[in-house]
DNA sequence: ATCAATAATAGGATTTATTATTAATTGATA
DNA sequence: TATCAATTAATAATAAATCCTATTATTGAT
């Protein structure tokens, strides 16, 4: 991110916009109508500068593309079994995680995920996935 | 799984010798010995197979790919960061989790995902990821 | 032991998410 | 405003996983 580009900026502002974890592609739909002749690549290059920067967060989930989170601070995620919806979890950090020594297995730890996994309101009441969350 | 076939036993073997979590097709690089004329969906097929029987276990790792465990006792994984190589941490599931209620943000919560990420001795000792470990 | 039904396989094509390449354009700076 | 590297649009390439179809193997019934 040595200058700035209009892209970045609106790109920026589509991802902060509601609190949605939208994917790439979902960025690059919300983007279009305000920029037709941006490209995927694009989209995908500054998602990964501006996660790199830590202005915004990249969510790897399991088994799933990737997604990108305008909220910066430290929270978790429950994730729906069913259509893929990504909500967030308030409040702070494990305590028990917190507290894990600095070497486990040899291993020198630097950090941790966890996300709980569960079935959304929409569809348990639906009865079955509902397409329009977002999977 | 109806009915019994050798590739899938074969599979499982090469699933449990030792105590790696190799990938789709890593497991089919294993099996390939044994087999030749194995194909890279029978190996898709069966891992998935086994894993929904509960035989073995399916790790999806985030940015990364799927990888399977011969091991199916309840456990969490520490991730090397430099060359993705996956280890197992021994002992029983984080209180904290255990105690989540039923219900949270609406959501009917079913489980949870848990790894930690670290720097394993070998890529911590080397100054660099070790390509050998997997990755 | 043989046979018919059908589950499972081999081999290859396809899909999906992501990354790399390249020529043209743009933003920061002298 | 001339320069030059950073950024872009467009597209090709890659990697993981899935799908498709003709063939083969397993099973329960004879």
């Amino acid at each position: 991110m040595k200058r700035h580009s209009h892209q970045r900026d609106i790109i920026l502002e589509e991802v902060r916009r509601g609190k949605t974890h939208p994917s790439a592609q979902e960025v690059f739909d919300r983007v279009r109508p305000r920029l037709p002749k941006i490209s995927l690549g694009t989209v995908y290059r500054n998602l990964e500068q501006l996660a790199a920067h830590g202005v915004i967060r990249k969510l790897e989930l399991p088994g799933q593309q990737r997604r990108f989170d305008g909220d910066t601070s430290e929270h978790y995620h429950i994730r729906c079994l069913a259509c893929g919806q990504v909500d967030d979890i308030p409040g702070p950090l494990l305590v028990q995680i917190r507290q894990l020594p600095d070497t486990l297995n040899n291993y020198t730890i630097l950090g941790h995920r966890l996300e709980l996994i569960g079935i959304c309101p929409r569809c348990r009441e639906t009865a079955g996935p509902n397409p329009s969350n977002g999977q």
